[in-house]
Formats: C-alpha cells, sequence, structure tokens
DNA sequence: TTTAAAATATGATTTTTGTCATACTCTCGG
DNA sequence: CCGAGAGTATGACAAAAATCATATTTTAAA
C-alpha cells in the first residue's frame, strides 16, 4: 500500500490540509484503480458514496442534454478530486466521468471523508473553498456560452488546452479530444467544429494534422 | 434591532443551522438596508466582506460579457443569502446583484460569518450543501445554455418564472422583467426574444399584455 | 397634461450555425 | 497487406438567430 503523503493528490487539492495521523488513516482505507481511458469512473445518477483522487490521467465530465449530446462541462486533471459535490449533497452524481487517458485514482468512502469534516476545519474550509472556485468558474463558462460565438469558444477552448495542459515535443497539444469531443466541449456541432478548425488553419492560426491540433498563433486567437 | 429568529431568512437558510445564543450575536452585529428597485447591492469586482440574507424582494445576479451584455446568471429571493462565494474565497464578488423590487437586505460581516464556521459544524455543513446545490444548478444550466436553442430557452425560462415567482391576481407573472432582462437571461438579442414571445402569444401559449406576461398553457411550452 | 425618452414590436436582410449528403483518410484487426 | 469502420473533411442547403431599420406603445419627467 503507497503512502499517500507523498502522493500528487495530497500536495494539489484539499488534502494538503490533512495532517500526519489523518493521512495514515487514509492510506488505510483508501482503494486504488485503475482506469483505462474510454472506460467511466463513474456514470450519471450512480450513487458513489466517496471521493475519487486522480493520481494519473485526466478525464472528462460529461452531462447527457435532451436532445442526447453529450456536453463536456469540465476537464479534471491529475492532482484534482472527483464526486465532492454529490458526496456532499448526498446525492446521485449529476455528471459522468471519462478517462481520456489511461487513469489512476484512489476512491476514499464518504465516512472517512465526513470523520475529516467534523474533526479538522482548515479541511472543511478548503474543500469549501474549491466548491466555491469550481461555482466560480462554473458561472463565467456559462456566460461565455450564452453570449460568446462558437468561433470565440472554440478559440477560447483551444488556448485554454494549450495553456492548461501544454504541448508535446511536436508542439502539438498535449491533450488528444477527438473532434466530437471538441464540440461537446464548445457546445457546437460536429461538422460546425471540424469546418471553423479548417478556417483557423487556412488561417495560419492553428496547424491541423491528423487528430494533432498545434497552436502558431495563440494571440490571433486571443483577439477573436 | 428586530431580533433574527423569527427572520425569513432563518428559516430557510442555511442560518437555520445557527443555535439561539448565535441568533442573538447574529442579531447583535447585523445591519439593515433598504434597496430600491434598480439599485445594486453590490457589483462585480467589489470587495464585500460579508454576506447579505434577503429579507424581502428578488435581485438579479448578472455578470458582464466581453461583448458588453449583461448576462443573468441568477435570480435570487427573499429567504436566499448572497455574497457567500466570494466571501469564502477571499475575493471580490464576480457578479452585480440588481434589485428587480425594493429589498431589504441584512449584512453580516465576515468576521462573524467565519467565527459560525469555526465553532458550529452544522453550520458549515449547511452553507458547503447550498453551495454544492449551486454547483450543480450552475452546471445543468450550462448545458441548456450549450446544447438547447433560443426557443427552448425562452419557453424553460418562462415555465421557471411561473413555477418559482408564481402568478399576481390577473394571472400574468409576478417577477416582472422587461424583455431586455427576459433577453438576457436565456442569451439572445432583445429582438430574437421580443419575436418568440410574439410567436408563443400567437400560438396561444402565453397572453401579452404590455408587461405583462400570462402563461396559458404549460404544457404546450414544455413540449417545445 | 404634455412630451421626450425608453421599451416594445415588426419587417427586411445578413450572418451564423445546423443538417444532410458524400468523400476522403486513418487506424486497427484479420 | 487489405478492407471495414470510425473519424475527419467539405459542399449544398436549410434553419436559427443577429443586426439594422423603423414603427408603435408605454412610461416617466417636466
Amino acid at each position: 500500500m503507497s503512502k499517500c503523503d507523498q502522493c500528487i493528490v495530497r500536495e494539489l487539492s484539499s488534502l494538503k490540509a490533512l495532517n500526519k495521523e489523518e493521512l495514515i488513516k487514509l492510506a488505510d482505507c483508501k482503494s486504488t484503480y485503475t482506469i483505462r481511458k474510454g472506460e467511466a469512473v463513474f456514470s450519471e445518477g450512480e450513487n458513489v458514496n466517496g471521493i475519487f483522487c486522480v493520481r494519473e490521467g485526466v478525464c472528462k465530465l460529461t452531462k447527457l442534454s435532451a436532445n442526447g449530446n453529450d456536453h463536456i462541462v469540465k476537464l479534471v486533471a491529475k492532482g484534482e478530486l472527483l464526486g465532492q459535490r454529490s458526496m456532499i449533497s448526498d446525492e446521485p452524481v449529476n455528471l459522468t466521468a471519462v478517462a481520456l487517458e489511461d487513469m489512476t485514482v484512489c476512491y476514499i468512502p464518504k465516512q472517512e471523508v465526513m470523520e475529516f469534516f467534523n474533526n479538522n476545519n482548515r479541511f472543511s474550509f478548503q474543500v469549501m473553498k474549491t466548491i466555491c472556485g469550481d461555482l466560480k468558474e462554473a458561472d463565467d463558462h456559462l456566460v461565455t456560452m450564452a453570449q460568446k460565438s462558437v468561433k470565440q469558444r472554440l478559440a477560447e477552448t483551444l488556448l485554454y488546452l494549450h495553456e492548461t495542459f501544454g504541448e508535446s515535443e511536436d508542439k502539438s497539444l498535449n491533450l488528444k479530444l477527438s473532434r466530437e469531443e471538441l464540440a461537446g466541449m464548445i457546445g457546437t456541432a460536429t461538422e460546425s467544429c471540424i469546418r471553423l478548425l479548417s478556417e483557423f488553419n487556412k488561417a495560419g492560426y492553428i496547424a491541423l494534422s491528423g487528430k494533432k491540433i498545434t497552436v502558431l498563433n495563440s494571440s490571433a486567437l486571443r483577439k477573436i
């Protein structure tokens, strides 16, 4: 059993507020899973009853819309926690989490987390802050969706992917998303997304080569 | 000075978790304000350093988008709290709160709320639950914005206003919003909003008479 | 009460976006 | 190495929505 105190999640997430003793308890109660690319960590409507720590890999949080489209609400990278919202609300999860890369996650049962809540105010407050950050992000995101054009949203999303997940050795975006997934992030039809990518490509803002997307002129994208 | 234990906010919000002693402290430190229709409780970017209890009236939470439109992110009615997010994140508020009706609000300084956080786990947890609820709502809202047509969003919003704020004696919607505000809620141009209202009117789903909107056929609206 | 300004309404037009059809390309398993 | 199927690309067209112009109505101030 690996110790939790060296884990990246403990460095980056609310778990940093836990003390030594609590970390030992944590290491003792957690279970570790490997999730292959394309598999779900959990699905909309499930009762999760705990939280997941993302130790390795990236996943998408999606929600099925009324017209049958999967909309990507958020991407979650290593170091972050998953499922806090539904655990605290004591409700089934409202989003589906699917791995975009092979993942390693640790599951912490609700019971344990609740004990931390009750005994460690600093931890409660950290979790609250994280959720408040998510809420602010969600509000900003909402306004973007409601007020900006598809072209603006695509440009913004490409910049976000570039800044957040970086580029590979060949300068292309590290995080590989299909055109359909990209469309699902910006809330448009796959064809529209492809069409705009072509347009950006022709304008020299980006380069396309197979699935790979390379951001060439980020200031031009920013101006859109 | 009015006592807080009879207040509607204390009945409906996280404040219900406070004990007698805490309520007395609360009554002692709060300040009460009257906000006229159209005035702001606070504005985007301000440092609020506390929370507001809405005792009377309804306000809109708006965010200025990049293209200069005010987008209405949420409506907040009496009994609810305002400004929790920014107080917990210790950041300026990210939204502007403007009264849609004359309001009475009470201000509780951050210091006081933080003491409740530290001494009353039940209160902390209630606040957390509320914010988690807001987050879920925001995610749902986001998907609606991204995936549904303007017509669907208008129908949904009319139903929401009907269900949440009810109707006056003449059956028209209790909460009076201008066409511009309605457009700002669903994320569209004012003219598009007006046009669709006319369409719904002609179809007999709603009735228009000046500013007043009456929902006539809610099941038809639901089907859209 | 009168009048100017603001809000609402509607037509005409353009732009944006979605949909359908079809072709191309890449990948992966036999 | 081939071929099926998924993913990507592009054209043609339709639908949705924004924009601009201009009435009409309502509201609020003088």
